[in-house]
DNA sequence: GCTTGACAAATAATCGATTATTTCGATACT
DNA sequence: AGTATCGAAATAATCGATTATTTGTCAAGC
């Protein structure tokens, strides 16, 4: 249901999955279903920012062992959301204005070059997932009472940002995307960010996907990359007002 | 001796140590060593791209039990010179032509970005690095017939290309620059490229430097993305050669 | 001859216990 | 008062043994 997860991870190099629906997951060891849980713990802003993970309590909440434990963090340093250092175990990424803009600056930079790749060599297939992408996208209400919905068009979200440079044929590049991706995923989740008054962003995701399947590089990558700049500019506000250094 | 490691490893954001020596190195723990072992046996082309690792064997060979094994593997997948998939273990990652293309092309986009930002806001001190790695580099001559000498030279090369795009005040960007010459030292490394007759490298570095302390970004920026791409020519050429899909 | 299924060997994952390291507090010292 | 030093408690790392999964082989059935 929740297409946050890489499927098969750990590979710098695999490509996405195909979507056809015939696999067992890969959710299968021990290791692998912590990693997700403590991902989408992490993202949600479940297990606080900055703090440190104990193994033996972790150990007692997951009621796992030892070795799956680590297995499973360690992927999540992969993902950058976690730390580790010898001798001192794990802690949370931490999270901070830095690293929100460089996340902003690297996602201009990356996912835009990834779209302009996406359009020039990508096929009929990747234009119909985008605009299928779009679709249940725009068709998603994100009710800022009800916490479900709201991941619910985070997953949806994400999913078209992914789609969107699906296309470029460059399986290190979009994991690096991923990666940007999820930090700045926690960052929108962590403060739960109300697009402002003066933003439609479902007329900005439009514009991008219409300008991709138009073939128009210069549009489309200018609207993404206004688009992306528009959420991080956001974001900062955000984390300014609660006070993050 | 060998510079090639992250230090305290593990944190996708963790800024470069330090080039002061008053630290325990943070080779303590097993898994850590093992990482750094590894490492160094697989960007050196001792362990076969795209073999299986077998952990039973790999457990006598280096004499330590699965934990540690695990641990340092893990870190490995992170660099991405290892790939892991459930209930199937580890191998080491697969080289291909796609692969170092698609590194070739991330080189010259990231790091060139990367010194970009550098020559905007890079201070004195990395001015003085860049001239001091510069210097270090053009003293140390590869000969072929020494290995020895060879791997100097590489970690000199790497230390150099590191400290261009030091400045950036990227600490994210940075490690992602620092996966991507990981793997582009594999195919050097693996195919022992002796420059080809055309390239005075010794030169090129000069002029990326030159321009970068001179703060002429074009210019260096310019040099840089050309040095990067002969280099993945070069690498091509062999690759193709020797027969390498 | 080819597929299918059952079994055995090989390999990976997990566990519980043990060992090493760090952290923290109390005490002694300057 | 502040700092250094020595344990004990907390925590992380590692080990050896056990369990689960995959892979390879061989025989039965079609």
């Amino acid at each position: 249901m929740d297409s946050t997860d890489d499927g098969a991870h750990g590979a710098l190099t695999e490509g996405d999955a195909p979507s056809a629906a015939f696999a067992d997951d890969g959710k299968n060891t021990i290791g692998s279903q912590l990693a997700s849980r403590l991902r989408e713990a992490i993202i949600s802003g479940e297990l606080e920012a900055g703090s440190k993970i104990n193994l033996d309590k972790a150990r007692k909440t997951f009621n796992v062992s030892l070795s799956p434990l680590r297995e499973g963090l360690a992927r999540l340093i992969s993902d950058g959301l976690v730390e580790f250092q010898d001798n001192r175990g794990y802690r949370v990424a931490a999270i901070s204005l830095a690293n929100l803009e460089e996340v902003t600056t690297l996602r201009e930079e990356l996912e835009v070059f990834a779209l302009r790749e996406s359009i020039r060599i990508g096929d009929v297939e990747w234009e119909g997932n985008i605009m299928r992408a779009l679709h249940r996208l725009n068709r998603t209400e994100r009710d800022a009472a009800r916490p479900e919905t709201l991941e619910h068009w985070e997953a949806l979200h994400r999913e078209f940002h992914l789609t969107l440079i699906s296309g470029c044929g460059k399986p290190l590049l979009l994991h690096f995307c991923n990666l940007l991706l999820n930090m700045n995923d926690r960052y929108r989740r962590a403060f739960l960010v109300r697009t402002s008054g003066d933003r439609n962003v479902g007329q900005e995701h439009s514009e991008i996907a219409q300008g991709a399947v138009a073939r128009d590089v210069e549009y489309a990558c200018e609207k993404l990359r206004q688009h992306i700049h528009r959420t991080g500019t956001n974001l900062r506000n955000h984390l300014a007002t609660k006070g993050v250094a």
